[in-house]
DNA sequence: GACCAGGCACATC
DNA sequence: GATGTGCATGGT
């Protein structure tokens, strides 16, 4: 494949469905909020969870240590798996306070490398959900790879199917200027692509890349 | 009623 | 290392 094929293809999915605005959230904490009750979940279904949120009170670190469990629990309840998930960001929240005085900055400090293996060893956070995490909050380019995307290429003969995370992640990204503007967008297109044109059933039908080549 | 959604941890072989 | 299973709500 040319360098500049994975480019094309990126600017065909811009004109069709515009730009995406991601990540949509007020604050990178609250982005990370996002991250971790949006897995395996309906985008839908987390904006009703963090409105309850901010309906208890602003999405801050304090704010949400303070929370009671319980009370934690029922307002993100719709986006389901709401035990395991509050547990999961209470244990990131607990990190935070412990190792990182309570904030973002000196974690963000951190060189890319480094920030991923801190983000993959925290209990809860796994490629995906670090890999949002980098280039969604910290800003820093690493392309984002979720099921549509691997579904998307996969499709599209570009990719087998069965390809892990770290090699999809990597064949996208040796093609790739290293461009963190360009990896919000391409990422949310794919999502866009794969929730419109790229569903398990039915395959294909009216896709943007039907002629792709 | 089945299937799917912007995954991950853990058990077992 | 690969494969299977639990987690849970809400939309189509």
């Amino acid at each position: 494949m040319k360098p500049n094929r994975l480019l094309n293809l990126y600017h065909l999915l811009l004109e069709h469905f515009g730009p995406r605005h991601w990540w949509p959230a007020d604050s990178s904490f609250e982005m990370i909020v996002g991250a971790i009750l949006t897995q395996n979940t309906a985008w839908k279904n987390v904006e009703k969870a963090i409105h309850n949120l901010k309906q208890l009170a602003p999405i801050t670190i304090d704010n949400l240590a303070a929370l009671p469990e319980a009370t934690f629990k029922e307002a993100i309840r719709p986006a389901g798996y709401y035990n395991q998930k509050t547990k999961r960001l209470k244990n990131l929240i607990a990190i935070l306070n412990e190792e990182y005085q309570g904030g973002l900055e000196s974690l963000f400090d951190l060189s890319t490398e480094i920030l991923r293996q801190r983000l993959l060893n925290i209990s809860g956070i796994g490629p995906e959900t670090a890999d949002s995490i980098i280039l969604y909050a910290a800003k820093r380019p690493v392309f984002v790879i979720d099921a549509y995307t691997v579904r998307s290429l996969s499709r599209h003969e570009l990719l087998p199917e069965d390809c892990t995370y770290d090699q999809a992640q990597e064949w996208i990204m040796d093609q790739l200027p290293q461009d963190v503007a360009l990896f919000n967008e391409f990422h949310a297109l794919f999502v866009a692509l794969g929730k419109e044109y790229c569903r398990p059933q039915p395959k294909c039908d009216g896709c943007p890349l039907e002629h792709f080549t």
